[in-house]
DNA sequence: TCATATCCTAGTGGACTACTAGGATATATG
DNA sequence: CATATATCCTAGTAGTCCACTAGGATATGA
């Protein structure tokens, strides 16, 4: 048995974590370090994955004494399935059902008949159904609002 | 960026394969080595799948010549939460959110307020909802039917 | 007896995660 | 200008895990 194999990364989390410390300060920046301490990220670790988020253009940086990081992007336009994919790579159970990394499994026979893709093609979906609606601000808003999921969660195959 | 985070093991992969192979010849058996050959798996990688199967119920199996493996339990009744949870361990995006191997995640604060869990709660409770309610007999039969899902996929919280 | 199975334990190459380390470069302030 | 404070960039590393392979002990039917 396995450790964990659905686990997202610590990398992943660190980088979720982060953006949203970033989306509550809403318009002011702030240091590496400063960050790492509020957010309880080792610091040489965070400046790896906010170097990772500024190279996809999610965050902004300024050098020097008091310098800095921020959000370039509204938070209602950061989804956690794009963060997760930058950061962790394709979600997807199988190699045969990523859409941005597609690869054939290569002990598989028959693709289209394949009984094992079938069932985790409805996981994949559903599970991108989530990460790839909910933003950033939806995710520090409201605790009324229920963090709601919308229709056609499995697609129409 | 990592290969595949979400992806489940090969091991599960093969497990699954050779379970639905059992539950296709329905009530006969059939040798590791005959099994391995119809669903390309390496033999002695199978024959560990199979005892680890075997432990827990799902298989039997006979020694000698003209042994083999069976299902033991009827194909409506092995679901493929529980095999990828026999093989690949807990499905859940984070340990905090595990029902059978719940670990706190040491560097968060607040579980109850942390929103990077309660986005990926909803993440797993819709996997769990497909892999639980899908059974190896789901899985075979009539190509008509869609692999359904049912109600409440979101759970209550 | 002998061929054919399962059963059981070890071990291994390669890949990856979660960091740490060290310093180069840029910027505001005195 | 000097200096403190940042970001930026590249390497490296201990530990873990996956996907097997290897070798043989044990049981069973012919």
């Amino acid at each position: 048995m396995r450790d964990d194999p659905s686990m997202i990364s610590q990398k992943a989390k660190y980088a979720l974590r982060a953006l949203l410390a970033l989306a509550d300060l809403d318009a002011v920046s702030i240091s590496a370090a400063e960050l790492a301490e509020r957010e309880r990220i080792p610091r040489k670790f965070l400046e790896q994955i906010l170097a990772d988020l500024k190279r996809d253009g999610l965050v902004q940086s300024r050098r020097g004494a008091a310098g800095g990081y921020a959000l370039l992007k509204p938070a209602d336009t950061i989804t956690f399935g794009h963060v997760l994919r930058l950061i962790d790579g394709p979600i997807a159970p199988l190699p045969c059902l990523s859409r941005i990394a597609y690869r054939p499994c290569e002990d598989c026979e028959d693709e289209a008949t394949c009984r094992v893709r079938k069932v985790f093609a409805l996981v994949a979906n559903s599970a991108r159904a989530v990460l790839d609606q909910t933003t950033l601000a939806d995710a520090i808003a409201h605790p009324g609002r229920p963090l709601g999921l919308p229709q056609d969660i499995f697609g129409t195959a």
